[in-house]
DNA sequence: CCTTGACTTAGAGCAAACTCTAGGTTTTAT
DNA sequence: ATAAAACCTAGAGTTTGCTCTAAGTCAAGG
């Protein structure tokens, strides 16, 4: 059987609009159809767009996601491209932690100075 | 003195049109300008702009990056809703930052994967 | 059998955040 | 003094990633 599309929208929080979208743009060349032409997903298929998600939500572009389920389909031959692919995107997703960081302390930093501020301005008020 | 666009876009990494833009999107009210109308970025406009693009990085949309400009201009009536605000950024990059550390996770994961995938196809042709 | 709801497509519409153009003014460097 | 470069505004255009509409087909429950 399968899922339909409502249910693999329900399934993983993308909208059935997202996955037709998606589909469009050449990301999930790997979902079947029944004879009438309704889409089915199988269980398969969800480890594919968990790892779609993935790249998506660390920055990739539909284009650059596109590419890479392109190789996917291509076989063995591209094996050393999708490994290079990964190790780029992990040293995004690495730059982007230790930037996000660097924005926690700065939060952290002024957290601390608004409480300050607040409190003088109570002290001040009393 | 002060810099001019120019400048201030070689400073932070901002284009010119990007700064004119969070200019009139109401982001950078603290700018000045000279007698003949070009602006002037003081030393302290780009304290200013570092914390605007902490709040954009970290994904605040510019219409909530006016709202809490306009709140830095009101005084100090507003510096609860301020310290609200950094708190809840706050949260919001805690979460990426344990988003991002699942998907790094998931990365080092597939990296592992293809090692051995390219391993073993060059053992099966060798 | 028939209604209701979910599915299909193509293509239009939308929101966000820039990014650039045109036409004009000012500053800067020679 | 003048030419080149940088500035100004208003407004148009671009990109990305959805998001929805219209018109029609299919499937499941009563």
């Amino acid at each position: 059987m399968g899922y339909s599309i409502g249910k693999a929208a329900d399934k993983t929080g993308l909208s059935a609009f997202t996955l037709r979208y998606y589909e469009k743009e050449g990301l999930l060349p790997f979902v079947e159809r029944t004879p009438s032409g309704t889409r089915c997903f199988k269980d398969s298929d969800f480890e594919w767009l968990a790892m779609i998600q993935c790249l998506k939500n660390t920055g990739m572009s539909i284009k650059d996601i596109r590419e890479f389920v392109g190789w996917c389909m291509e076989g063995d031959e591209t094996l050393e491209k999708r490994l290079a692919m990964f190790c780029a995107q992990r040293k995004e997703v690495e730059a982007k932690m230790a930037e996000f960081q660097s924005y926690l302390d700065k939060l952290d930093w002024k957290i601390a100075y608004y409480e300050n501020a607040i409190h003088d301005v109570r002290k001040i008020k009393a």
